[in-house]
DNA sequence: ATGTAC
């Protein structure tokens, strides 16, 4: 059958095949339900993407697709620099390295509810939250430049944070690569009291209960346990992310801020794209190099920011609960373009995979995972809306071949901002869920409503998508008990 | 996502 002029794969794949000036096929993971709701606009994208140069392979949307800046929220595109491939500022997002991670913490649910109260002022007190908030963190001299170059490993340095956290951490808390100074000095500025501060949007802290384990072994090897309350952080690079992303674009589309400001636009000879917000270098030029030198600085931020609010997070539960003890279980970015080996095309080649609203996969076995995860695959950590499920998946062979080694991020919303603030009230959302044992805490009953659950999709069915699809094997389900909100 | 416009 066909849907949106998609072609039924098979239950959970489908496909858009080649036309007008697409280098490659597109394909969405999800199932028939999810395919018919998604936005048109997302297919536009996605067809879009498959546009670009240099692309290889298809264009890829995962089930929790939906529209975004130039590419969906929920594509996956990989690039081969050999062939004129590019990078994209649209196609890493404007949040780079927005990610979650999740910290065991050896109590149950039991425990937590005992504390309920204090521990959700006592988290809401220590870490900052919302949009334009700062902390209490000033970042002095050198400080920027260090934390850019180093991510969580200089957090970890500074004693945000314990040693072995960084094994846990995509690129071992540091992405090689950065060039803070390609980073402008608005994009320091605003971060310079910002690191340990959540943001605003869908970023949130929460606590949270096992509820289910869905796969005994790996659940094991995770150290996840029924009944068990882990702690999942969700945010990124603030407004250093956002800036880097501002900057660039503004630099390299012709015809924006620059021509508005009187100054001769900078000559780009990459475009036109089919959409100016997907406007992009080649990954082999001056300007790709200086914008991926500046995300990977933006990518240790986000790392850096993660890492010290672990810190903030564990000195809270050394109050209450001083018996506890907070490991990490994973933390993965789902803003990115990284360069990575992929076998594509019949040979192993370097590709520069963006993820943007997608989690990187790794299946059982990969070398970069650290040899406490090599067996089970890695965490793949994916955020439910306020108030409903989140899951713990891990990577999958099938997955690495099939989609980059990528997966869902989270639901992925189903409404707009406008639209979410149109049907809900923040102060009735916090009531219904604080009625169902959820306790909200937030500056901002706009934020609720933009976030109220009704304005995402049902996670289950993008869950069932992703491992139907083959791309992760669900783990185990957890239930909100507390969510700090922005 | 975002000092939700400079």
């Amino acid at each position: 059958m066909t849907l949106h002029g998609l072609i039924r794969h098979d239950d959970f794949q489908w496909h858009l095949p080649m036309t007008g000036d697409m280098r490659v096929p597109a394909i969405v993971y999800g199932s028939l339900e999810l395919v018919r709701a998604m936005e048109d606009q997302a297919l536009t994208q996605l067809r879009n993407v498959a546009c670009l140069p240099g692309i290889v392979r298809a264009a890829m949307a995962m089930p929790d697709a939906h529209s975004g800046y130039g590419f969906p929220i929920g594509g996956v595109a990989a690039f081969d620099p050999a062939r004129g491939g590019v990078v994209s500022m649209g196609g890493v997002g404007f949040d780079i390295a927005c990610g979650v991670r999740t910290l065991l913490t050896g109590l149950t649910r039991d425990d937590i509810l005992a504390r309920r109260e204090a521990l959700a002022d006592a988290l809401f007190h220590a870490v900052p939250s919302g949009v334009g908030q700062g902390g209490r963190i000033i970042l002095k001299g050198d400080e920027m430049a260090q934390m850019l170059e180093g991510g969580a490993a200089w957090a970890v340095g500074r004693g945000y944070g314990l040693p072995a956290d960084l094994a846990r951490i995509e690129d071992h808390g540091r992405m090689p690569g950065a060039m803070p100074g390609h980073v402008s000095p608005r994009a320091r500025e605003r971060m310079r009291d910002q690191l340990g501060t959540l943001g605003g949007g869908n970023h949130y802290l929460e606590v949270q209960w096992i509820e289910r384990i869905l796969d005994a072994d790996k659940g094991a090897a995770f150290g996840l346990r029924e009944g068990d309350a882990v702690i999942s952080i969700h945010c990124g690079s603030r407004g250093l992310g956002h800036q880097i992303g501002q900057d660039f674009i503004d630099e390299l589309a012709p015809g924006s801020k620059a021509r508005r400001k009187g100054k001769a636009a900078a000559p780009n000879p990459y475009l036109p794209v089919p959409d100016r917000e997907l406007v992009c270098a080649p990954i082999d030029s001056e300007p790709g190099r200086r914008y991926l030198g500046a995300m990977r600085a933006g990518i240790n931020c986000a790392l850096a920011n993660r890492q010290v609010i672990t810190h903030l997070v564990r000195g809270v539960f050394a109050d209450l609960f001083p018996a506890a003890r907070l490991d990490l279980l994973y933390d993965v970015s789902h803003n990115t373009c990284r360069a990575e080996r992929h076998l594509a095309e019949g040979k192993e080649q370097t590709l520069f995979v963006h993820r943007k609203g997608a989690t990187r996969a790794l299946g059982p076995g990969h070398p970069e995972l650290p040899d406490t995860l090599r067996a089970t695959g890695q965490p793949v950590l994916v955020g439910g809306s306020m108030g409903t499920a989140s899951y713990i998946l891990a990577g999958t062979a099938e997955g690495e071949a099939r989609s980059f080694a990528s997966a869902c991020h989270g639901a992925g919303r189903s409404l707009s901002r406008t639209e979410a603030r149109r049907r809900f009230k923040g102060r009735d959302v916090v009531d219904t869920l604080q009625h169902h044992g959820i306790f909200i805490r937030t500056f901002s009953d706009r934020g609720i409503a933009e976030e109220a659950p009704g304005a995402y999709k049902d996670i289950d069915e993008v869950i069932a998508s992703a491992a139907g699809a083959g791309l992760a094997v669900p783990v185990a389900r957890t239930h909100p008990l507390i969510c700090v909100k922005g």
